[in-house]
DNA sequence: CGCTTAATATAGCCAC
DNA sequence: GTGGCTATATTAAGCG
Protein backbone atom coordinates (compact mmCIF):
# COMPACT_ATOMS: atom_id res chain seq x y z
CA UNK A 1 0.00 0.00 0.00
CA UNK A 2 1.21 3.53 -0.31
CA UNK A 3 0.33 6.76 0.52
CA UNK A 4 0.23 7.97 -3.29
CA UNK A 5 -1.06 5.27 -5.09
CA UNK A 6 -1.13 7.32 -8.20
CA UNK A 7 0.22 10.73 -8.94
CA UNK A 8 -1.34 11.27 -12.08
CA UNK A 9 -4.91 11.70 -10.54
CA UNK A 10 -3.42 13.95 -8.28
CA UNK A 11 -2.41 16.19 -10.68
CA UNK A 12 -5.64 17.49 -11.37
CA UNK A 13 -6.44 18.01 -8.05
CA UNK A 14 -4.29 19.01 -5.26
CA UNK A 15 -1.28 19.64 -7.41
CA UNK A 16 0.96 17.66 -4.88
CA UNK A 17 2.46 15.44 -7.36
CA UNK A 18 2.23 18.17 -10.30
CA UNK A 19 5.21 19.71 -7.47
CA UNK A 20 7.06 16.77 -7.55
CA UNK A 21 6.67 16.07 -11.18
CA UNK A 22 7.86 19.13 -12.14
CA UNK A 23 10.97 18.94 -9.97
CA UNK A 24 11.80 15.63 -12.22
CA UNK A 25 10.94 17.05 -15.05
CA UNK A 26 13.79 20.13 -13.94
CA UNK A 27 16.09 18.26 -13.30
CA UNK A 28 15.76 16.12 -16.78
CA UNK A 29 15.93 19.30 -18.42
CA UNK A 30 19.02 20.34 -16.57
CA UNK A 31 20.91 17.38 -17.91
CA UNK A 32 19.64 17.45 -21.56
CA UNK A 33 21.30 21.34 -21.06
CA UNK A 34 24.43 19.41 -20.14
CA UNK A 35 24.49 16.94 -21.85
CA UNK A 36 24.17 19.35 -25.04
CA UNK A 37 26.73 21.31 -24.18
CA UNK A 38 29.55 18.39 -24.05
CA UNK A 39 27.75 17.90 -27.53
CA UNK A 40 28.78 21.07 -28.52
CA UNK A 41 32.10 20.54 -26.92
CA UNK A 42 32.53 17.78 -29.41
CA UNK A 43 31.51 19.36 -32.06
CA UNK A 44 34.22 22.22 -30.98
CA UNK A 45 37.18 19.42 -31.17
CA UNK A 46 36.30 18.24 -34.73
CA UNK A 47 36.12 22.19 -35.67
CA UNK A 48 39.65 22.55 -34.40
CA UNK A 49 40.69 19.25 -35.64
CA UNK A 50 39.40 19.90 -39.08
CA UNK A 51 41.39 23.54 -38.78
CA UNK A 52 44.68 21.65 -38.59
CA UNK A 53 44.40 19.80 -42.00
CA UNK A 54 42.37 16.08 -40.46
CA UNK A 55 39.69 14.84 -42.45
CA UNK A 56 37.00 15.01 -39.88
CA UNK A 57 34.53 12.10 -41.90
CA UNK A 58 37.88 9.72 -41.51
CA UNK A 59 37.92 10.49 -37.62
CA UNK A 60 34.65 10.11 -36.89
CA UNK A 61 35.35 6.50 -38.35
CA UNK A 62 37.98 5.84 -36.47
CA UNK A 63 36.11 6.94 -33.20
CA UNK A 64 33.89 4.51 -34.40
CA UNK A 65 35.80 1.69 -35.15
CA UNK A 66 37.20 1.76 -32.10
CA UNK A 67 34.65 1.11 -30.24
CA UNK A 68 32.50 -1.55 -32.88
CA UNK A 69 34.03 -4.98 -32.31
CA UNK A 70 36.10 -5.97 -34.61
CA UNK A 71 34.74 -9.45 -34.93
CA UNK A 72 30.87 -7.68 -35.77
CA UNK A 73 32.66 -5.54 -38.45
CA UNK A 74 34.02 -8.38 -40.14
CA UNK A 75 31.18 -10.55 -39.86
CA UNK A 76 28.83 -7.58 -41.64
CA UNK A 77 31.84 -6.84 -44.78
CA UNK A 78 31.79 -11.33 -44.78
CA UNK A 79 27.99 -10.78 -45.74
CA UNK A 80 28.05 -7.75 -47.77
CA UNK A 81 30.37 -9.65 -50.25
CA UNK A 82 28.21 -12.49 -50.15
CA UNK A 83 25.04 -10.39 -51.03
CA UNK A 84 27.19 -8.40 -53.70
CA UNK A 85 28.33 -11.74 -55.27
CA UNK A 86 25.11 -12.95 -55.49
CA UNK A 87 24.43 -9.75 -57.11
CA UNK A 88 27.25 -10.08 -59.72
CA UNK A 89 28.58 -7.32 -58.53
CA UNK A 90 31.88 -7.51 -58.53
CA UNK B 1 50.39 29.00 -46.47
CA UNK B 2 50.89 26.94 -43.41
CA UNK B 3 53.71 25.46 -42.09
CA UNK B 4 51.63 21.90 -42.17
CA UNK B 5 49.89 21.90 -45.10
CA UNK B 6 49.28 18.23 -45.42
CA UNK B 7 48.90 16.51 -42.07
CA UNK B 8 47.85 13.29 -44.06
CA UNK B 9 51.05 13.02 -45.68
CA UNK B 10 53.27 13.10 -42.20
CA UNK B 11 51.11 10.53 -40.81
CA UNK B 12 52.61 7.79 -43.63
CA UNK B 13 56.50 9.36 -42.45
CA UNK B 14 57.19 11.08 -39.49
CA UNK B 15 54.49 9.70 -37.58
CA UNK B 16 54.19 13.87 -35.94
CA UNK B 17 50.43 14.12 -37.17
CA UNK B 18 49.66 10.82 -35.96
CA UNK B 19 50.41 11.96 -32.80
CA UNK B 20 48.10 15.25 -32.36
CA UNK B 21 45.30 12.94 -34.14
CA UNK B 22 45.70 10.97 -31.24
CA UNK B 23 45.46 13.31 -28.90
CA UNK B 24 41.97 14.35 -30.92
CA UNK B 25 40.72 11.48 -30.61
CA UNK B 26 41.21 10.76 -26.99
CA UNK B 27 40.07 14.25 -26.72
CA UNK B 28 36.71 13.08 -28.60
CA UNK B 29 36.74 9.79 -26.50
CA UNK B 30 36.71 11.60 -22.87
CA UNK B 31 33.54 13.74 -23.76
CA UNK B 32 32.02 10.77 -25.48
CA UNK B 33 31.91 8.96 -21.95
CA UNK B 34 31.04 12.25 -19.81
CA UNK B 35 27.57 12.28 -22.38
CA UNK B 36 26.99 8.91 -22.00
CA UNK B 37 27.41 9.72 -18.43
CA UNK B 38 24.91 12.04 -17.91
CA UNK B 39 22.51 10.46 -20.65
CA UNK B 40 22.56 7.44 -17.85
CA UNK B 41 21.86 9.73 -15.18
CA UNK B 42 18.75 10.84 -17.14
CA UNK B 43 17.81 7.46 -17.44
CA UNK B 44 18.04 7.31 -13.53
CA UNK B 45 15.94 10.37 -12.78
CA UNK B 46 13.63 8.11 -15.49
CA UNK B 47 13.70 5.31 -12.98
CA UNK B 48 13.47 7.07 -10.04
CA UNK B 49 10.16 8.92 -11.52
CA UNK B 50 8.46 5.95 -12.81
CA UNK B 51 9.27 4.32 -9.00
CA UNK B 52 7.31 7.45 -7.52
CA UNK B 53 4.12 6.06 -9.67
CA UNK B 54 4.86 8.58 -13.05
CA UNK B 55 4.14 7.33 -16.22
CA UNK B 56 7.75 7.79 -17.64
CA UNK B 57 5.97 7.72 -21.59
CA UNK B 58 3.83 10.84 -20.74
CA UNK B 59 6.78 12.37 -18.75
CA UNK B 60 8.50 12.35 -22.04
CA UNK B 61 6.24 13.55 -24.19
CA UNK B 62 5.97 16.63 -21.91
CA UNK B 63 9.94 17.06 -22.14
CA UNK B 64 9.33 17.17 -25.66
CA UNK B 65 6.38 19.32 -26.05
CA UNK B 66 8.25 21.80 -23.76
CA UNK B 67 11.77 21.78 -25.93
CA UNK B 68 9.59 22.03 -28.98
CA UNK B 69 7.67 25.10 -27.64
CA UNK B 70 10.98 26.76 -27.26
CA UNK B 71 12.13 25.75 -30.60
CA UNK B 72 8.77 27.40 -31.75
CA UNK B 73 9.24 30.66 -30.57
CA UNK B 74 12.94 31.03 -31.78
CA UNK B 75 11.76 29.84 -35.25
CA UNK B 76 8.71 32.57 -34.66
CA UNK B 77 11.37 35.28 -33.94
CA UNK B 78 13.71 33.84 -36.58
CA UNK B 79 11.07 34.42 -39.15
CA UNK B 80 9.97 37.65 -38.11
CA UNK B 81 13.64 38.88 -38.52
CA UNK B 82 13.76 37.58 -41.76
CA UNK B 83 10.25 39.80 -43.03
CA UNK B 84 11.39 42.58 -40.66
CA UNK B 85 14.50 42.53 -42.86
CA UNK B 86 12.82 41.51 -46.15
CA UNK B 87 10.58 44.54 -46.10
CA UNK B 88 13.83 47.18 -45.00
CA UNK B 89 12.49 47.49 -41.16
CA UNK B 90 15.79 46.66 -40.30
CA UNK C 1 7.91 -21.95 -40.04
CA UNK C 2 8.69 -20.73 -43.74
CA UNK C 3 9.27 -22.28 -47.11
CA UNK C 4 12.78 -20.06 -46.83
CA UNK C 5 13.88 -19.43 -43.24
CA UNK C 6 17.41 -18.59 -44.27
CA UNK C 7 17.79 -16.40 -47.69
CA UNK C 8 20.95 -15.46 -47.07
CA UNK C 9 22.51 -19.52 -46.97
CA UNK C 10 20.11 -19.73 -50.82
CA UNK C 11 22.31 -16.73 -52.81
CA UNK C 12 25.49 -18.18 -52.65
CA UNK C 13 23.78 -21.78 -53.25
CA UNK C 14 20.84 -21.36 -55.86
CA UNK C 15 20.84 -17.60 -57.03
CA UNK C 16 16.88 -17.46 -56.17
CA UNK C 17 17.07 -15.45 -53.11
CA UNK C 18 19.24 -13.50 -55.07
CA UNK C 19 17.31 -12.74 -58.06
CA UNK C 20 14.04 -12.14 -55.42
CA UNK C 21 16.67 -9.34 -53.89
CA UNK C 22 17.57 -8.05 -57.20
CA UNK C 23 13.48 -7.18 -57.74
CA UNK C 24 13.29 -5.60 -54.24
CA UNK C 25 16.31 -3.35 -54.99
CA UNK C 26 15.12 -2.28 -58.62
CA UNK C 27 11.86 -1.51 -56.84
CA UNK C 28 13.37 0.59 -54.38
CA UNK C 29 15.68 2.22 -57.28
CA UNK C 30 12.77 3.15 -59.14
CA UNK C 31 10.60 4.77 -55.95
CA UNK C 32 14.08 7.14 -55.48
CA UNK C 33 14.62 7.84 -59.34
CA UNK C 34 10.87 8.99 -58.83
CA UNK C 35 11.48 10.38 -55.44
CA UNK C 36 14.11 12.62 -57.04
CA UNK C 37 12.07 13.90 -59.70
CA UNK C 38 10.04 15.46 -57.10
CA UNK C 39 12.81 16.90 -54.92
CA UNK C 40 13.88 18.62 -58.79
CA UNK C 41 10.29 19.85 -59.36
CA UNK C 42 10.56 21.47 -56.02
CA UNK C 43 13.74 23.15 -57.19
CA UNK C 44 11.98 24.21 -60.35
CA UNK C 45 9.24 25.99 -58.35
CA UNK C 46 11.38 27.63 -55.75
CA UNK C 47 13.44 28.90 -58.78
CA UNK C 48 10.26 30.37 -60.12
CA UNK C 49 9.54 31.77 -57.05
CA UNK C 50 12.41 33.79 -56.84
CA UNK C 51 12.39 35.13 -60.09
CA UNK C 52 9.15 36.45 -59.20
CA UNK C 53 10.97 38.68 -56.94
CA UNK C 54 10.28 36.33 -53.74
CA UNK C 55 12.80 35.82 -51.29
CA UNK C 56 13.51 31.87 -51.21
CA UNK C 57 14.96 31.86 -47.59
CA UNK C 58 12.02 33.36 -45.98
CA UNK C 59 9.75 30.80 -48.39
CA UNK C 60 11.49 28.20 -47.26
CA UNK C 61 11.10 29.08 -43.74
CA UNK C 62 7.17 29.53 -43.96
CA UNK C 63 6.57 25.95 -45.21
CA UNK C 64 8.96 24.62 -42.61
CA UNK C 65 6.97 26.80 -40.24
CA UNK C 66 3.38 25.61 -41.41
CA UNK C 67 4.75 21.77 -41.13
CA UNK C 68 5.90 22.84 -37.64
CA UNK C 69 2.50 24.06 -36.49
CA UNK C 70 1.00 21.13 -38.01
CA UNK C 71 3.23 18.82 -36.14
CA UNK C 72 2.51 20.48 -32.86
CA UNK C 73 -1.18 20.74 -32.80
CA UNK C 74 -0.28 16.94 -33.56
CA UNK C 75 1.58 16.29 -30.53
CA UNK C 76 -0.82 18.11 -28.44
CA UNK C 77 -3.01 16.13 -29.49
CA UNK C 78 -1.18 13.05 -28.79
CA UNK C 79 -0.38 14.17 -25.18
CA UNK C 80 -3.86 15.09 -24.63
CA UNK C 81 -4.93 11.55 -25.21
CA UNK C 82 -1.90 9.96 -23.24
CA UNK C 83 -3.29 11.94 -20.22
CA UNK C 84 -6.93 10.82 -20.99
CA UNK C 85 -5.84 7.23 -20.72
CA UNK C 86 -3.45 7.76 -17.82
CA UNK C 87 -6.21 9.54 -15.69
CA UNK C 88 -8.52 6.26 -17.11
CA UNK C 89 -10.18 8.78 -19.10
CA UNK C 90 -11.27 6.38 -21.92
CA UNK D 1 11.36 48.82 -64.82
CA UNK D 2 8.74 46.08 -63.46
CA UNK D 3 4.96 45.99 -62.46
CA UNK D 4 5.87 44.10 -59.32
CA UNK D 5 9.20 45.26 -58.47
CA UNK D 6 9.06 44.43 -54.82
CA UNK D 7 6.70 41.95 -53.81
CA UNK D 8 7.27 41.50 -50.74
CA UNK D 9 6.34 45.05 -49.88
CA UNK D 10 3.54 44.62 -51.68
CA UNK D 11 2.70 41.51 -49.23
CA UNK D 12 1.68 44.28 -46.70
CA UNK D 13 -0.27 46.50 -48.93
CA UNK D 14 -2.32 45.20 -51.17
CA UNK D 15 -2.15 41.00 -51.05
CA UNK D 16 -1.49 40.79 -54.43
CA UNK D 17 1.76 39.12 -54.10
CA UNK D 18 0.70 37.35 -51.01
CA UNK D 19 -1.90 35.40 -52.86
CA UNK D 20 0.92 34.84 -55.49
CA UNK D 21 3.27 33.40 -52.51
CA UNK D 22 0.42 31.37 -51.49
CA UNK D 23 0.06 29.65 -54.63
CA UNK D 24 3.56 28.50 -55.04
CA UNK D 25 3.72 27.36 -50.84
CA UNK D 26 0.59 25.06 -51.89
CA UNK D 27 2.26 23.84 -54.86
CA UNK D 28 5.68 23.37 -53.00
CA UNK D 29 3.50 21.72 -50.34
CA UNK D 30 1.71 19.65 -52.72
CA UNK D 31 4.76 18.60 -54.18
CA UNK D 32 6.17 17.60 -50.34
CA UNK D 33 3.30 15.69 -49.64
CA UNK D 34 4.01 13.38 -52.73
CA UNK D 35 7.34 12.82 -52.24
CA UNK D 36 6.87 11.94 -48.52
CA UNK D 37 4.56 9.14 -49.71
CA UNK D 38 7.15 8.36 -52.29
CA UNK D 39 9.39 7.75 -48.72
CA UNK D 40 7.09 5.78 -47.50
CA UNK D 41 6.24 3.24 -50.28
CA UNK D 42 10.18 2.91 -49.99
CA UNK D 43 9.66 1.97 -46.57
CA UNK D 44 7.28 -0.33 -46.97
CA UNK D 45 9.62 -1.86 -49.13
CA UNK D 46 12.25 -2.42 -46.97
CA UNK D 47 9.39 -3.67 -44.64
CA UNK D 48 8.54 -6.16 -46.89
CA UNK D 49 11.77 -7.23 -47.71
CA UNK D 50 12.55 -7.45 -44.33
CA UNK D 51 9.82 -9.56 -43.61
CA UNK D 52 11.16 -11.83 -45.88
CA UNK D 53 14.03 -12.54 -44.21
CA UNK D 54 16.92 -10.18 -45.86
CA UNK D 55 18.97 -7.40 -43.81
CA UNK D 56 17.81 -4.21 -44.29
CA UNK D 57 20.90 -2.61 -43.47
CA UNK D 58 22.78 -4.51 -46.39
CA UNK D 59 20.13 -3.68 -49.08
CA UNK D 60 20.15 -0.34 -48.46
CA UNK D 61 24.23 -0.49 -48.57
CA UNK D 62 24.09 -2.22 -51.58
CA UNK D 63 21.68 0.79 -52.94
CA UNK D 64 24.29 3.25 -51.75
CA UNK D 65 27.44 1.17 -53.69
CA UNK D 66 25.52 0.84 -56.63
CA UNK D 67 25.27 4.86 -56.83
CA UNK D 68 28.88 5.46 -55.95
CA UNK D 69 31.57 5.71 -58.13
CA UNK D 70 33.74 2.82 -57.23
CA UNK D 71 36.79 4.84 -57.73
CA UNK D 72 35.56 7.26 -54.59
CA UNK D 73 34.84 4.11 -52.77
CA UNK D 74 38.64 2.90 -53.10
CA UNK D 75 39.96 6.29 -52.29
CA UNK D 76 38.39 6.47 -49.08
CA UNK D 77 39.28 3.52 -48.16
CA UNK D 78 42.61 3.88 -49.09
CA UNK D 79 43.19 7.01 -46.92
CA UNK D 80 41.19 5.10 -43.95
CA UNK D 81 44.20 2.31 -43.94
CA UNK D 82 46.43 5.10 -44.15
CA UNK D 83 45.28 6.47 -40.83
CA UNK D 84 44.63 3.59 -39.17
CA UNK D 85 48.51 2.27 -39.61
CA UNK D 86 49.71 5.70 -38.38
CA UNK D 87 47.33 5.04 -35.56
CA UNK D 88 49.02 1.75 -34.92
CA UNK D 89 45.22 -0.11 -35.35
CA UNK D 90 46.09 -3.07 -37.27
C1' DC E 1 33.88 26.26 -51.74
C1' DG E 2 32.97 26.35 -46.98
C1' DC E 3 29.64 26.70 -43.63
C1' DT E 4 25.18 26.19 -41.93
C1' DT E 5 20.79 23.84 -41.95
C1' DA E 6 17.62 19.92 -43.50
C1' DA E 7 17.06 14.89 -44.81
C1' DT E 8 18.28 10.36 -44.01
C1' DA E 9 20.16 6.33 -41.75
C1' DT E 10 21.61 4.08 -37.60
C1' DA E 11 21.49 2.79 -32.99
C1' DG E 12 19.65 2.57 -28.40
C1' DC E 13 15.75 2.12 -25.52
C1' DC E 14 11.41 0.74 -23.86
C1' DA E 15 7.29 -1.83 -23.81
C1' DC E 16 5.09 -5.95 -24.97
C1' DG F 1 13.69 -11.19 -27.66
C1' DT F 2 11.29 -8.58 -31.03
C1' DG F 3 9.40 -4.60 -32.83
C1' DG F 4 8.26 0.26 -32.57
C1' DC F 5 9.87 4.61 -31.26
C1' DT F 6 12.92 8.13 -30.00
C1' DA F 7 17.42 10.14 -30.24
C1' DT F 8 21.75 10.54 -32.35
C1' DA F 9 24.97 10.52 -36.12
C1' DT F 10 25.81 10.86 -40.88
C1' DT F 11 25.05 12.63 -45.21
C1' DA F 12 23.25 15.89 -48.60
C1' DA F 13 21.55 20.45 -49.97
C1' DG F 14 21.32 25.19 -50.06
C1' DC F 15 23.21 29.61 -49.35
C1' DG F 16 26.48 33.28 -49.23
Amino acid sequence: MNARPDPNADIASTGVAGEELKQFIERIERLEEEKAGIADDIKEVFGELKGRGFDTKIVRKIVALRKQDANERQEQEAILELYMQALGMQ
